[in-house]
DNA sequence: GATGAATGAGGGTTCATTCAT
DNA sequence: GATGAATGAACCCTCATTCAT
């Protein structure tokens, strides 16, 4: 059965995510899929290309429901507000995304350097956000000059660093920023900013 | 001589920073230190332990570096600027507390979390940025209502996560996010959006 | 196969008798049982819980060997003298387990107190003794109230203190205990005690 | 002050005692005499040689005490239970000296075996049971033929095994051995058998 | 596809002991 | 007499990986 493979997977997600490349363990990874240890390295071939598998799945999965948002027939106003709402909603529902992520960079990329699959995945997601940026633009909504990489990069930052530094910042600060009031307020701070920094 | 404590300190920052703290290596810290693997424990106690003053330090020196900006005799405009500026630039340059960071909240800050030291260090960082929004409010230059914790998170995660995930983000977007011409982009990315933000 | 695990047993058998459990070397455990040291705990999970399976396996072994006595078909005086000198000659042949006793007390009993299993091998040895009592007591042989818990201490200790003890006490009282004349007065002598100290 | 070679003997006795001569700790032997490492080897030169100079003054103790029963000029079936009651006591009260013989005899006696100083103690408590039985004989109290050493084993061993090896003793039989009753019912139970292993 | 048994390298930590003062 | 700093060897244990079936 081909399910095995997927457990494992989804497994190895979890396991990564909550511990980090290197504080992942295989055994464990095995156990919570249901099957045994040699089964992880005859689907995989190693712990490493099994992350790379969990990272580039990861990927999939946040590029592939951003595409459900349908974004390229909106307003360009709202369509930006839509993406920003997606972004800060899917971090705060996946944490493990952004943890494989730092786990990733602190292996300076070691992995996702090879993987063509990854660097497809996000071509559409740059076009998409440049037409919507000239469409705004040709509106007269936003200004010129907005390059999408740079505008996606904050999108995605305002919402990934609070995020993915809870643990600290709420130490730091003193204040619960997982409560949900504080939640509201991160949402609705990074859409007022994000509008703003485009507006003409 | 107090030498070696410190030694071994700042061998540990560099070690947790390049591997994290489940990738670090106890001899790998003492042989950079210079020291016998023993000492780490004679001074620190722990892996973990060293960890935590790893952090603090780490934390101290951002903030001690903060406090010589100067900011409160400042126009608030050009204070906020300057934070701004240096934040970007403070993480630019100190990429290894980025990653004590990630490290800290993969474990879900439980280092921090029994150190009050940390927490005073913070205090005085929020009233600052409180006072300069205060001032600004009166000089009708910012908007009411503006949460100092809140606005230096996006200060501070604007340049965060473009840093922390430069590897990633350069793969999957195709370009090199490091080379001169980005990082001046993204600073006046940085600037413009912050003050953009606050403004009345 | 199982061997290995056996082999393990057997080799940590010896290993704490020499040395107790604090000085026993996990290292040489492994090579004495021509196993790797990591089946060790593959097999037994920790160096404790290896020293509680060799400290079962020994009194499951001394119990084993008592029941062959076949006690509860003999006369009451021929039956407690074939306790004590089973008794005692397995003591002067097994010394390791005299050793692992002593460990085990050592610890407060850590180990045993959560093992039903040794609790459950020694309900028929003390079953044993009471019956063999009573006959004696309704033969006319032996005295009242004699409890067979107290007894069968006296019975092995009077083996046990000597030999356990045997190189201090041969050193202070300037004797070698243990040549061969002085051990056959030892077994006349618990002998003679022991049925002394039951006879009505 | 010469108080700290004491107060380390003291603690040192403390800590053989409670971990065994593998199990113990230098360093907590420093910390329990309040003093440093460093004169414990000023003092006594190793942890070995502190070892044999904590069994020494153990030994050294109970001989003394045992002096004091004035056993030369008692009838001699009175001396012989004072001598039971007072070696059942001195092991009920003073635990820790067991288990210092217990790792002596781990050790197969490497330390005692050159110290004269123990050998010479034991003389006098040999010639002392001696001229006991002797006496005993002479009034047709006692039988003929009793060897000191072997009695005095018997009634060191009856207390030792049942003190010594308290813990696992009282699981595998599911009695507290410790309780006052089960104590006096010991008490009781050595007496009477020391008292009939030598009577005429 | 699947499994239990096995491995060697190396992980963090602790030890008794000594150096310099 | 007394001390804080330093050491290297060795401790128990865990790791990702592979073998034989």
């Amino acid at each position: 059965m081909k399910e095995t493979r997927t457990r494992i997977l989804s497994a190895a997600t979890h396991e990564f995510a909550h511990h980090g490349l290197g504080g992942a363990r295989v055994d464990r990874i095995a156990k919570r899929a249901g099957a045994n240890k040699r089964m992880l390295y005859y689907y995989f071939g190693s712990k490493e290309a099994l992350f790379l598998a969990a990272l580039e799945a990861s990927y999939a999965h946040i590029r592939s429901a951003e595409r459900d948002l349908d974004l390229e027939h909106r307003d360009p106003r709202e369509a930006l507000r839509r993406l920003v709402d997606f972004t800060w909603t899917y971090y705060l529902e996946h944490p493990e995304f952004m943890t494989l992520l730092n786990s990733e960079n602190l292996h300076k990329g070691r992995h996702v350097r090879h993987s063509k699959r990854v660097r497809e995945l996000h071509t559409p997601l740059v076009d998409t956000l440049r037409a919507i940026l000239r469409r705004g633009e040709r509106q007269g909504l936003f200004r010129r000059g907005v390059d999408p990489v740079q505008l996606y990069i904050s999108i995605a930052g305002e919402g990934y660093f609070y995020l993915s530094n809870r643990y600290t910042l709420s130490r730091i600060f003193g204040r619960d920023l997982m409560a949900p009031r504080e939640l509201h307020g991160r949402a609705r701070h990074i859409t007022d900013l994000v509008l703003n920094a485009v507006r003409s």
